[in-house]
RNA sequence: GGGGCUGUGGGGUAGCUUGGUAUCCUGCGGGCUUUGGGAGCCUGUGACCUGAGUUCAAAUCUCAGCAGCCCCA
């Protein structure tokens, strides 16, 4: 692959399919294969998030696919905010069902039912559950292979429900933290932002946000969370006994990642040759390539399997096709593997190994006792290099913004702005004469100065950005 | 939501204006020779998105559908 990320669209579309990630050639609109090598992927990077929710006590769980239309329609704005992008089941085989059944665009109407059932009193709560499932949205706007499909093929969900406000907003902290991890183990830069209310989850108190910038300068929302408040828990009747004996309604708060994280991941770190990825999610993290000569092919061959044995615990491959190195070595980096090990004769008789890199390209000869310990090394500094390079890239595409002349000069600049803010009254009046849309205020960055707008004291930062 | 462009072997394409035998590259299978950054030769494999219409005849013209891509709100 020689595809310059300049176009990053085109980048894109060539990657996933180059490097086999997805085969988007199903001939329904928004609906993808995932292929075996970026299915790894996927199951690698959705195992980190299942640890990191297991560690906080979040429990796996797996829910129906289908909702009945009077369940679905139950939350007013709830369904008011989804009834465009709903799938209807309406026949069995000939049969027209009586009750239209919906398929999820999201699972609040599916799993809040079986909430009222499990929640008695204080004991059973918190209630913390999740699940990894696929979703339907019939978007309308133009569809892109992870980035928005039909078919949302990798929707991690988390549900949980809480005595009170107190508990719901821990809750909401303690998953901060949690996607704060994961993003940094995927090394994929973040700003968490607040949504103004305009634009939070149909049917929340107030949503955060996890937005990413790709390469092109538009912002990609890779994580939501929601503080829901007791909406959800009134419209389903779910009610507990507190310990004085009162019933009340408790407060859910909701959690979501989608298969977007891998869309940003492979965005940020990929480059004109393929993938990059951090070692921790790459399914293949070494391959060793034998440089072999017909005289020596044997001897050559033996050392690169004692290699691979000295190796165990990473997964290697060795590369044995009757191909020209050169051609190995293009193939594993569209694939994005991070380290390549070649053995020839010159390093036999030296007794060394040929590391290469794959995110900077850069080669080390290293004597073979050492190797395992420079593989380790290694791929810790590529994952080091590979996050700053992304956090470098990322901010250097935020620029600050003084005013609304200033912020119309960047109108059609692959940026994001960032301006002082006092109120979403203030952001909208500016969304308004912009090409810009506001995503909200980052929660973890006070600002101090004059608000952009109306010049009165400013509270804020707000992110204003072109969106996927 | 509005507009535009495009569908030809697995991938990329020529041919379409002016209707008649489908081009080349790549990949893939087999064989020989090779191998420190995309090797060479021989050989084989494989395509006109779907449907309707016009016509003696459609990859080519018309309409519809499906799919993909781009731009604007």
């Amino acid at each position: 692959m020689q595809m310059p990320k300049s176009n990053f669209s085109e980048w894109y579309n060539e990657i996933l399919e180059i490097a086999q990630v997805i085969d988007k050639r199903y001939n329904v609109k928004g609906c993808y294969v995932w292929m075996p090598f970026g299915f790894q992927i996927r199951r690698l990077v959705f195992d980190k998030l299942r640890t990191l929710l297991n560690e906080t006590g979040h429990q796996e769980t797996l829910f129906p696919e289908l909702i009945p239309e009077d369940q679905l329609l139950k939350e007013s704005e709830h369904v008011k905010g989804f009834e465009d992008e709903v799938y209807w089941v309406t026949h069995g085989g000939l049969t027209k069902l009586d009750v239209k059944l919906a398929l999820r665009p999201t699972s609040e109407t599916i799993i809040y039912p079986m909430f009222k059932l499990w929640v008695r009193n204080h004991a059973d709560l918190p209630l913390k559950v999740y699940q990894i499932v696929n979703t339907f949205r019939y978007e309308t706007k133009h569809t892109r292979p992870l980035i928005r499909d039909r078919e949302i093929s990798t929707f991690k969900e988390a549900h949980c429900v809480h005595a009170n406000l107190d508990d719901a907003e821990k809750e909401m902290k303690i998953i901060q933290e949690v996607y704060s991890k994961f993003w940094d183990a995927l090394a994929v830069p973040v700003m968490v932002v607040k949504r103004p209310e305009w634009d939070k989850f149909p049917g929340a108190d107030y949503t955060i946000s996890f937005d990413t910038v790709m390469p092109d300068g538009k912002t990609l929302q890779i994580a939501t969370s929601h503080n829901l408040g007791t909406k959800f828990s009134k419209t389903f009747d779910i009610t507990y006994e507190k310990e004085d004996g009162e019933h009340e309604y408790p407060y859910i708060t909701c959690h979501g990642i989608s298969g977007r994280a891998i869309a940003a991941m492979i965005a940020h770190h990929g480059d004109e040759n393929g993938l990059v990825l951090p070692p921790e999610f790459a399914p293949i993290q070494i391959v060793i390539v034998p440089i072999v000569f017909k005289e020596s092919k044997e001897e050559v061959m033996k050392k690169a399997e004692e290699i691979k044995e000295m190796l165990s615990g990473y997964r290697v491959v060795l590369d044995d096709r009757e191909l020209t190195p050169g051609n190995k070595y293009y193939y594993w980096e569209t694939k994005g593997v991070p380290i390549r090990i070649e053995i020839g004769p010159r390093d036999i008789e030296n007794n060394q190994v040929v590391l290469v890199r794959r995110d900077t390209k850069e080669k080390r000869v290293v004597p073979l006792a050492e190797m395992r310990e420079a593989v380790r090394s290694l791929m810790n500094e590529i994952y080091e290099y590979i996050k700053q390079k992304a956090e470098k890239e990322q901010l250097e595409k935020i620029e600050i913004v003084e005013s609304i002349e200033h912020a119309k000069q960047l109108e059609n600049k692959p940026v994001v702005l960032k301006a002082r803010l006092c109120s979403e009254a203030c952001a909208k009046q500016m969304e308004n004469q912009l090409a810009f849309e506001f995503r909200g205020i980052l929660v973890d960055e006070p600002a101090d100065g004059l608000c952009i707008v109306c010049k009165k004291e400013a509270k804020h930062w707000g992110i204003f950005s072109k969106a996927y």
